[in-house]
DNA sequence: TAGACGATAGCCT
DNA sequence: GGCTATCGTCTAA
């Protein structure tokens, strides 16, 4: 088990994506009680052209313009899934990595690799390690299968520009631990 | 209704 | 380090 303070979920998303996102870094993140520390993140605002929610409300995105401290959920590129977490409406944060510290067999099973840094170093394998999927979609973050706990005060926090993105591209809106071997980028 | 593209991962060189 | 598979979603006509 991970020691750490429960969160007040509310308060605690109902902020600006760039804030929340810097926080969670170094948050325990739990799935059906499968996951570990969250050491990447990348923030995305309503007023952000790199942002899904950018366009306004559509049958995908939904959640982002939902209430806060809720899952949003997308397949990218056809492939995999990605997990968000919803700020203040339009704004949420992307979970880019974690450290895996519970679970690790399971991980392991689902992800077909026993290596520990390849199972949670990207969005698309940690929802596959974690089993998320879009049956998560426009979840509670307060409830089952999910569980959030504030971590010991982040580290170092070393800051970027985001992964994988066109538009907005200069924005230094990546959050990482700083030297975590876990992350899915050297910053 | 069709066409274009994307918040990637994994394999190959 | 570079290339490609692969398909849901959005946008335009």
């Amino acid at each position: 088990m991970i020691m750490t303070a429960p969160i007040d979920h509310s308060s605690f998303f109902s902020r600006a994506a760039t804030e929340v996102a810097r926080e969670l870094i170094g948050c325990a993140l739990l799935v059906d009680g499968v996951g570990g520390r969250i050491v990447e993140t990348e923030a995305y605002a309503g007023d952000d052209p790199a942002s899904h929610s950018f366009r306004g409300p559509t049958a995908r995105n939904a959640a982002m313009f939902g209430a806060p401290a809720h899952a949003y959920v997308y397949r990218s590129y056809g492939i995999h899934w990605c997990l968000n977490f919803v700020c203040l409406p339009g704004s949420a944060v992307l979970i880019r990595a974690l450290e895996p510290l519970a679970g690790l067999e399971v991980m392991a099973e689902r992800r077909g690799t026993g290596n520990p840094r390849a199972l949670c170093s990207g969005p698309g394998r940690l929802t596959q390690a974690l089993a998320v999927d879009v049956s998560l979609d426009g979840a509670a973050l307060s409830r089952p299968p999910f569980h959030l706990e504030a971590g010991s005060r982040p580290a170092d926090i070393a800051v970027g520009p985001r992964i994988g993105i066109t538009k907005a591209a200069d924005v230094p809106w990546r959050f990482g631990l700083a030297g975590s071997p876990f992350l899915s980028r050297r910053m």
